[in-house]
DNA sequence: CTATAGATGTTAGAATACATGACATAAGAA
DNA sequence: TTCTTATGTCATGTATTCTAACATCTATAG
């Protein structure tokens, strides 16, 4: 009944901490060094998936590992599969709204 | 890396509400008629998993169709594995002191 | 027809959660 | 040492959720 579990931004950022151990200062700030892109909502508040938490995890592998973020984002964009679907170049304008840094 | 994606409880009912269609109301109402058990956390929100959304789903076709909750939970008793594990039963008893009508 | 029960909306007030920005700091890198 | 990176913490404001209460509408029982 419901597409794609692993990719639907559902959870709110305390439950993303609690799951995978991290501060929510530390997803933030992950997501400012581009290596997540939390879905944002109307009012601001980010949505992540199960697939996020799972990057999250590898994230702070990477980083007990003493592997500084810009190396992770690298890593990331050269693993991840080069062809981005229509649709997610579309939320990613959405999102471009909110992103750290931006207007409000 | 995660277990069980379906049954994980992730969500807040804001988020809930807007996958099922459903108001918040309406969801607490089907949780005070025992149609669903959302997880509480230690200051009192109901927490999701994609389970409950289908669950609900199904719910709230029944109850366009003109069925009466205390029937459609009685569908639910009779469907359901009557086996019900044992972290359910704990997960039930950390629940309870939550549940509606219950004290805060 | 009237009274009751079921389902849902709406509102109020309090508590919790989240957002951003700023300042602090420890550990490395330059 | 000085700068950068990563993270903690705090302040302040907005958003979300919670419970309880009251309103309303519909269907059913009497």
């Amino acid at each position: 009944m419901i597409e794609s579990l692993r990719e639907k931004k559902v959870m709110m950022i305390g439950t993303v901490a609690e799951i995978t151990g991290l501060s929510e200062r530390q997803i933030r700030y992950y997501e400012q060094k581009k290596l997540i892109s939390p879905f944002r909502t109307a009012t601001g508040n980010r949505k992540y998936s199960f697939s996020d938490i799972e990057k999250l995890i590898e994230i702070a592998e990477k980083v007990e590992e003493g592997v500084r973020t810009s190396e992770i984002l690298e890593d990331l964009n050269r693993t991840e599969k080069s062809s981005i679907s229509n649709k997610e170049l579309i939320q990613g304008q959405i999102n471009s709204h909110f992103r750290q840094s931006g207007k409000r």
